[in-house]
DNA sequence: CCTGATCCTGCAAACGTCTGCAATTACGAA
DNA sequence: TTCGTAATTGCAGACGTTTGCAGGATCAGG
């Protein structure tokens, strides 16, 4: 199987003996031309097949109708949702989408960008990786005058426009949740204290324990990699405690799934012996035993904004300034959390 | 935040004083240049922050190093993890990737060939949409020399190379599995009959009971749509059976998922009363209650294994000749078939 | 029959890069 | 000093499109 020839406008110009111009023309039905002429075009491009070159046609114009996107893993069904939602909107308008997954990496995100950016993206959609915690890269796009949106896991400094969740809003709906449960020692299991989704969740969590007239109690909150090892040491920590907490909040859904499961193995009763509660709301927690308690965060509703964004400011239609825009979250309650 | 202006060779050569051409040639390092002429261009470059323009390159060169993958949609953690094999991949072989979902439509699959051949690919990586059951455009594509490897969802006859599991071998295996625990009344849940997967695994599931001296009984398959509604009718159906079947064997994990859940809240004991196996070894398998005995896939090996295929076809490693590349699955047994 | 307007089409340059070839310079040897 | 050769650089055309401009044809009105 030998490299595939393309059709191009001049073979079917040679065809028709006349100039490129006016093929050219006639594809993109131009008023002024000869409606005879039009009509042969068109009807002779179709018989061999033409398709126009993309590439050549983004030169030209310089603007290759090409999105980038940048996420931290593909295989995280919430991130799959995002770039769903991304994809169906960028298509409906015109756009082509170039996907790429940074693997937590800050290193691999800055080649991500690089390529992204060489390949004449007209903008950039970008969720950051666990590891990013210095932004020049996002700065350097600034100043090159590049567009991009930031959504889901953002810096908050850098003036461009977000897509966030109000993950304040979620983890306190959640803790007052547990709370009217009848919990009062709440445990919140952490991400990395610099994520950003990190520390807005545990505002909301602290503030739902205030309303309580609870203070921070710094041996009810535990920090985990947030991998499986990792889980199943806080779970295993948080099982010897004495006493145990009423309720434990992880950050996110899959941390809840790693300790609910661990805390089976060891016989721990869920939610007889503790409330258990995440965030995210994965496919997952909905068929795990006890069904968990959680936070719903729609991720097609969130790419289908940001990238919408992105294309009223590519398009000139958005303000230049930017903006944040940010969702509301709805509470999940289920089994799991049916302590008391 | 205007359009970003990237710097180009001719920018480097102003300030340089040469010719565009010596840019280029220093910066591919080319032997013919002036050792010094290079390491003044080359700085000069990295202080300008200069990024090729890789449409202007792939122009030229008249290849992208882009590949096009198409599958079914994104939000499926199998698929998401091919995709994630192909990218990793194709990236350390210094190719980016163009993703797109076709939705399970044969239209968008026809629309995502388009416009990816459109940008020039230098190959495309597919996976069937479940609707399509006309290969035209596939036979297009043949016609047209361009270089794709089918994967997973194939179409058997076409002379192209293709990487699928031994999808007869997995229902074998798992099918065997429930024998060997004493089943001998096996329901086969199949998805729409048009489908590859659908009929190869029903192969495999009858080949099992065959070597049992068990002959096919049509009131012990059922066919679903592969929707909520419709794995819930299904689930139905079988309950009301009588005798209901000692197991049932679901095409893929979301459908046995569906049936679970269903069944539990008509208060049906499983394993006790009837034992269930999917196919996949979706993350949510291992989850649910009882863990569901499944078979394992793995996505990301497929995924490398596909690109890496179509590669060599490119590069004129691998024999111009199609071949046919097919994985090996691993049964996964799980609670919910210990059904005696 | 002339003039001007209108309609249609082609020429050529441009987008940014690559590369065969020609041109220039430098250098060593005779 | 004069060549021949090698080393270094530039020119120009190409990839496939798009588009401003100019040119030719046609036509109507005077």
């Amino acid at each position: 199987m030998k490299k595939g020839h393309q059709i191009t406008m001049k073979e079917i110009a040679k065809k028709l003996g006349v100039s490129v111009s006016t093929i050219s023309r006639a594809l993109k039905d131009s008023p002024e031309l000869h409606p005879e002429t039009k009509r042969k075009i068109v009807e002779m491009a179709k018989e061999m097949n033409y398709q126009p070159n993309l590439l050549a046609q983004s030169l030209r114009i310089s603007r290759s109708k090409t999105l980038g996107v940048i996420v931290p893993e593909i295989t995280s069904h919430f991130f799959a949702s995002c770039i769903s939602g991304i994809q169906d909107t960028a298509n409906k308008r015109g756009y082509n989408v170039m996907i790429c997954q940074s693997n937590e990496s800050i290193e691999q995100e800055k080649a991500n960008i690089r390529t992204l950016v060489s390949s004449q993206v007209d903008g950039l959609l970008i969720s950051l990786s666990r590891e990013t915690n210095t932004f020049e890269h996002l700065y350097d796009l600034y100043d090159r005058e590049i567009n991009f949106v930031l959504f889901d896991r953002v810096q908050e400094d850098i003036p461009v426009s977000k897509v966030t969740f109000n993950d304040a809003g979620g983890a306190y709906q959640v803790t007052h949740h547990l709370l009217e449960g009848g919990n009062r020692r709440i445990l919140y299991v952490s991400g990395p204290e610099d994520l950003y989704i990190s520390k807005k969740r545990k505002e909301g969590y602290l503030k739902a324990l205030a309303e309580y007239g609870i203070g921070e109690d710094p041996s009810l909150i535990k920090i985990s990699e947030l991998t499986l090892d990792d889980n199943i040491r806080v779970a295993n920590e948080i099982a010897e405690m004495n006493p145990r907490p009423d309720a434990v909040f992880c950050m996110i859904d899959p941390v809840a799934v790693d300790v609910l499961t661990q805390w089976k193995s060891m016989g721990i009763k869920i939610p007889e012996e503790m409330a258990l509660a995440g965030f995210t709301n994965n496919p997952t927690s909905a068929v795990v035993e006890p069904p968990l308690t959680t936070v719903s965060q729609p991720g097609y509703e969130m790419g289908k904004l940001a990238v919408s964004h992105l294309l009223d400011q590519l398009d000139g239609i958005a303000s230049e300034d930017p903006i944040s825009i940010v969702l509301e979250t709805t509470l999940v309650p289920r089994k799991s959390s049916q302590h008391f």
